[in-house]
DNA sequence: CTGAAAGCGCTTACAG
DNA sequence: CTGAAAGCGCTTACAG
């Protein structure tokens, strides 16, 4: 039954000791005798008691508590990095809290506002824009240790762990080339945030490696969400020479880019190649599968929790970078027989 | 800058007003001249002071928090289920911490007491198996309200929100035996969670009603995760006789389901159908499109936040039961042209 | 090894 | 309308 409402004060007088003792003994301090040390243990599991948290984080000024700030909850890459921010942390002592910022500046601001009104010991995050007056504030104040995930804010003194696509982008221009492709487009995200400019200029710069340049109407604007994807993927389609393939700068966008080309009755890849930055488990599935770059999530996520409690406890992480690579499957068009890349469904899920 | 060590008393004195008197601008008490409101508000302002939420909960015993515990974050179901339930308990003025239970029931107790310990308002559970020690005597003492969404744990005093399959899941049995399907099989959740029995009952005494028997070797036994659905799925595949039809009891073992019929090279629906419970964008992109029972989540999440809400704030609200609906596509065989339940794209996510 | 006491940052009767 | 003071449930020097 152990109502709730035990406080420390009844385990003291269950066990015939002071609260500072009960307290030293749910610290592990060692000054404590070993009789004393049994018999509040013994009042803990009689009464049924579990330490107040906001009592004591009020009192021990931390909170065993980080926070997460992500672009979109709907979007799996998020969800798969949430998760293993939420494991590592917890590996480390430590919870998280979620915020959805659901790619709107006001809504990521609200919850980081709220994290930080509940003292968290530190904050992970995505940023869906340029910086915010509050994350400037924020950062700058350094109050609350800071990292930024996947996306950044560039110019402030924190530190960043994310994934570089170029090489990845690089070499998905190559395939398309190969393939004979001359008329890419991208859906690209907002231009606020730094993933959403640095996909568009590295594919820029990979096209522009093969003499092939990058018009203004091959270049959709997104926001990373499923319903943009699908209206630029229109725009694409009615333009009088339409590209030969788009790329979708995240995969709820190559989502939204296969509910366009569907609606209009065209097929993948003989009407239109897709590509998409993100891999996730659906696209092996879908008609074609769909040829994706791949981020290290899982990676990303530990990192980004060793470097926010390095910094929570004093030390001061570095930057981390990790490679993406590309993963050829049929949206683009029948990569040649023998090329690298392709994958089994075994091999691909195996870490899940 | 705003160091955000501010305190009540520094804005206090800037103000020249008693710590009482700016706690009573801050929560809005009627009782304050216009002129030392005006004070107040001028030195939080100065200060960029941010009450210190630890603080005011420990004194109010009110976090304005609610928790959330789900069965699985990769699980785009749950994802939007907490998508909507995050954005209704906003709407009321709380926050919602989210754990991930990852179908584990040690994973979920872990952050029920981790939640309980922060003294959340209220509680929130898609329970993961029949319940623990701790969900019951959690449940039992009612220190903190709760409130089951999805799946529950039966004979508990706690209201329920949730959607029923049952007649989605006969219009889903009467569509296959329509196509000419009789050894039908499913892939089902564990045994011990509402929604794993629940819907192998729902499917076995639909096929009944066809006079079809549904044999142990046709009951795959899942854990609601992809790795169950391909293990379930090569068993059945490696059967004398195979079934005509899987039904996956979650959208996740589908997806094992298509990686390992995938595997085999085999194809969909002419080698062999495949049905999912849980509806999700990605299944209009399948190969084939997967047809699918569609749960109204948002109302869900919308419906338990109510509920929960409710009996924090002492009303009695009654369990809610949403239905489910059947969502025909390709992927048991064509259906009769003119059957209604197909859908277009745009109408299908309409509500993103 | 142990306890009395102060204090974390707020809110809220209570008295004026 | 306002302030002094108590107290929410803990932790932790301090003194013994």
């Amino acid at each position: 039954m152990a109502p709730s409402s035990v406080g420390i004060k009844d385990v003291a007088a269950e066990a015939g000791v002071s609260v500072a003792t009960v307290s030293r003994v749910l610290n592990s301090h060692p000054s404590v005798s070993p009789a004393s040390r049994a018999r509040v243990l013994a009042a803990v599991e009689a009464l049924g008691y579990r330490p107040n948290a906001v009592a004591r984080s009020l009192r021990t000024d931390q909170t065993r508590t980080l926070g997460l700030v992500i672009s979109d909850v709907l979007n799996p890459y998020f969800t798969e990095l949430a998760r293993s921010v939420e494991e590592a942390a917890r590996a480390l002592g430590y919870s998280v809290i979620i915020g959805n910022a659901d790619e709107r500046p006001e809504l990521q601001d609200h919850h980081v506002r709220t994290l930080l009104d509940r003292r968290i010991d530190g904050l992970l995050v995505s940023p869906t824009d340029g910086g915010s007056p509050l994350m400037l504030d924020a950062a700058r104040a350094g109050t609350t240790p800071m990292v930024f995930v996947d996306r950044w804010i560039p110019g402030l003194d924190v530190p960043v762990v994310r994934s570089d696509g170029r090489a990845a982008v690089r070499d998905l221009v190559a395939h398309l080339h190969g393939l004979g492709h001359r008329r890419l487009a991208i859906i690209a995200g907002p231009a606020a945030t730094t993933t959403g400019s640095e996909r568009v200029d590295a594919f820029r710069d990979a096209l522009h490696e093969h003499g092939i340049a990058l018009p203004d109407a091959y270049i959709g604007q997104g926001d990373f969400q499923a319903a943009s994807g699908r209206r630029a993927t229109e725009r694409f389609l009615a333009l009088p020479e339409p590209p030969d393939v788009v790329f979708a700068a995240d995969n709820l966008m190559a989502l939204g880019a296969l509910d366009a080309i569907r609606a209009q009755g065209l097929r993948v890849p003989q009407d239109i190649g897709l590509a998409a930055f993100d891999d996730i488990p659906w696209f092996v599935h879908t008609d074609p599968p769909v040829t994706a770059i791949a981020q290290p999530t899982g990676d990303l996520g530990r990192a980004a929790v060793r470097a926010l409690v390095d910094r929570i406890e004093g030390r001061s992480p570095r930057s981390v970078t990790l490679p993406a690579r590309l993963v050829v499957r049929r949206s683009c068009g029948e990569p040649d027989p023998g090329t690298a890349g392709t994958e089994s469904p075994s091999s691909e899920r195996s870490n899940r």
